[in-house]
DNA sequence: CCCCTTTTTCGACGTTCGTCGTACAACGAA
DNA sequence: TTCGTTGTACGACGAACGTCGAAAAAGGGG
């Protein structure tokens, strides 16, 4: 019996009311999931291998699996490619200004580093 | 030669500088230690034996240096107790709103699964 | 001094994490 | 169909994690 569409295993997403805060933090603290978050912030939608990133292929399907099981990220199959948004309607309205603080820390952080 | 003074080696604290956001992620992503900030964000000092967690005391320990590490906390020794609170100010200085807000969203999740 | 309380240190255990290489599956184009 | 691109699944590896029990350190009180 043959899946009925999609890749492999259909995309699962926890439904926003399911998503723990717990997970979230988890997911973000890691910088090259911070990267994938942020770089989503200031594109609405990419496709995996253009975020810049500088780890396996395999490593970076990991991260986005974290990132979606997290409740932080939704992918969805066109084709070849996979393409990745943020759930940041979800999330705020789950969380309000979590999302945006979190990235904004973390941004303040890598100016004042920057800024030595 | 015995230590100058202090229970074992001193108490180590990161400057409010060096406070890592993603370290700060890492130290709140845990039941135990949210449990613990919760608690703090009540009372402000607390000694550590007096903490409403479930785990053994050299877990607890743990849990304090992980989140002592991360500058969520301080603790200071007074004869046979140490004493914990949240370095609060040093946190909202670098990092605005961000315990506030991560704490918030952990209580409206767990307001969220009382109510079902 | 001895004992009790508080908290730490150490070593151990099983689990999870981040990483990778290899193999492979799905799709588009030639 | 064959090839190249895109991304996944799987298994492996070392490191870090959360947990505990046993032992011990430091202080207070008798």
């Amino acid at each position: 019996m043959p899946r009925s569409h999609g890749r492999r295993a259909a995309l699962v997403h926890p439904d926003a009311d399911a998503i723990d805060v717990l997970d979230v933090l988890h997911a973000l603290a890691d910088p090259t999931r911070m990267t994938i978050v942020r770089t989503l912030r200031a594109d609405p939608e990419r496709a995996c291998g253009t975020f810049p990133v500088d780890v396996a292929p395999s490593t970076l399907t990991h991260h986005f699996r974290v990132l979606r099981d997290a409740g932080v990220i939704r992918q969805r199959e066109d084709g070849n490619r996979r393409w990745t948004t943020l759930r940041l309607e979800d999330l705020d309205a789950r969380f309000p200004a979590l999302l945006d603080t979190i990235v904004t820390a973390y941004d303040r952080q890598a100016n004042s580093s920057a800024a030595g």
